[in-house]
DNA sequence: AGAAAAAGAGACAGATCGTTCTATCATGTG
DNA sequence: CACATGATAGAACGATCTGTCTCTTTTTCT
C-alpha cells in the first residue's frame, strides 16, 4: 500500500547491483572492486549478491552484458533512423567521438576488462571476442550498405581506429585526439570524395 | 673462484625482481600479481624486496620504466642506424608491426597498466602519461626529419594508429591486423608518393 | 682483518579477498 | 491458509593481500 511500486519479475535488486557494478568496474577497474563495495552501493546483503550471481564473475559478465546490449541498441536504433547509408558511416564516426568524450572518458569497458583477464579461454576474454566480431561484422554491413568498396577491409580500419580513440580519448583526452580521430577516419574510409 | 662473476653495484636481486615482475606484471597484469609470486620467482625473500622496493608501486614504477627505456633504446639506435629520415617512418611502422606479434603480444603494457590505475595524478599514470609524451614528441622531430607536411598531427596519427595496432594485435590476433594497420599508416602519413 | 651492507629464512600483523552460512521477515501464488 | 520465493541482517570461513619484524649468514669494501 505504501510501496506499491514493486516490479516483480526481473528484481529490483538484481537491476541495482548490474548498474552499481556497471559504474565501480568501469570506474575503477574490476579486481580493484571488491565484493564489499558493491553490496555496500547496490544497498544489498551478499547473500542477495550471491543468490542473484553464482560468483563475481558472473557479476561481470552481466556488466559487459549491457555493455554490449546499450552499443547494439544505439546501432539499432540509427539504423532505423532512416539516415542513408553513406551518412551513416559519418554518423558512426561522430557517435565514436561524441561517446569517447562524453560517456566513455576512461576508454573503452573491453579493452580495459581484457588487460585484467589473460587468459583467452575465460569466459570473460570469450564474450569481449564475441563483442568485437559482432561489432566488427556490424561495421561490415554498414560499408556493405553503404556501397564502400571492400568493406571487410574498411570495416577492420574503423575497428582499429575506435580502439584508437578510446584508448587515445583516456589517456590523452578527448580534444587532443577527436580532431585527428575524425580526419584520419573520414580519409582512411574514402567518405570524402574530393582530396587535397 | 666458484663464481667470479657477482656484479657489485647494481644488486643483481634487483635486477632480478625487475625482471620478473616485467614478466608477471605484463603477462598477468598487476593486481593479479602480488608479492608472493614474485619474491618465489624472483628467488628473493620478502625482505629483500622491500629493502630495494619501499612498496609494490615502486616495482611497477621500475617494470614501467625498463620498458620506457627498451623502447627508447630502440628509437635511439635506429636514429644512428644512418637510415634516411623518410626511410626511417617507414621502419617504425614495421618495427611496432613487429613488436606486436613478436614481443608485445598482451597488447601495451602502458596501457594495461592504465586500465588498472583510474587515478590519473598517482605516480603510475603520470610516468605513462609522460612516457606517451616522450613517444610523441620523439615522432614528431622524425616527421620533422623526414619533411613530411604537419609533423604534428602526423605524430599523433601514428600513435593513435600505434595503439589501435597493440589493442588489436592482443584481442584480434596480430597477423589480423598487421596489414590494415601498415597499409593505413602508410597511407595517412602519405608515406607512398604514389595513389591509386 | 674488521666493519658494513646485502641477502636469506620465516614468522607475523592487519586488512581485504571471494564465498558460505544460519536465521528472520515480507511478499505473492497455489 | 500454506508455501515457496526473494530479500534482509550479520557472522564466519579460509585464503590472500601488502607490509613489518627478528635473526643469521654471506658478501663486499676499506
Amino acid at each position: 500500500m505504501a510501496t506499491p511500486s514493486t516490479p516483480r519479475r526481473p528484481s529490483e535488486a538484481r537491476d541495482r547491483l548490474i548498474r552499481v557494478a556497471s559504474e565501480l568496474f568501469y570506474r575503477e577497474g574490476i579486481h580493484s572492486v571488491g565484493v564489499d563495495r558493491l553490496v555496500a552501493a547496490a544497498q544489498v546483503t551478499r547473500a542477495t549478491f550471491y543468490r542473484h550471481f553464482p560468483s563475481k564473475e558472473d557479476l561481470v559478465l552481466a556488466y559487459l552484458q549491457s555493455e554490449d546490449a546499450a552499443i547494439q541498441g544505439a546501432f539499432a536504433a540509427a539504423e532505423q533512423s532512416g539516415a542513408e547509408p553513406r551518412e551513416l558511416v559519418g554518423l558512426v564516426i561522430q557517435a565514436v567521438a561524441d561517446d569517447v568524450e562524453r560517456q566513455h572518458t576512461r576508454g573503452c569497458p573491453f579493452i580495459n576488462a581484457a588487460a585484467e583477464y589473460p587468459d583467452p579461454s575465460s569466459p570473460i576474454r570469450v564474450r569481449i571476442a564475441d563483442h568485437r566480431k559482432w561489432f566488427r561484422s556490424t561495421l561490415e554491413h554498414l560499408m556493405k550498405a553503404a556501397e564502400l568498396p571492400d568493406p571487410a577491409e574498411k570495416s577492420r580500419i574503423l575497428v582499429l581506429l575506435r580502439d584508437a580513440a578510446m584508448v587515445g580519448g583516456y589517456l590523452d583526452g578527448a580534444q587532443t585526439i577527436r580532431p585527428t580521430f575524425e580526419r584520419t577516419a573520414r580519409e582512411a574510409l574514402a567518405l570524402d570524395p574530393q582530396a587535397a
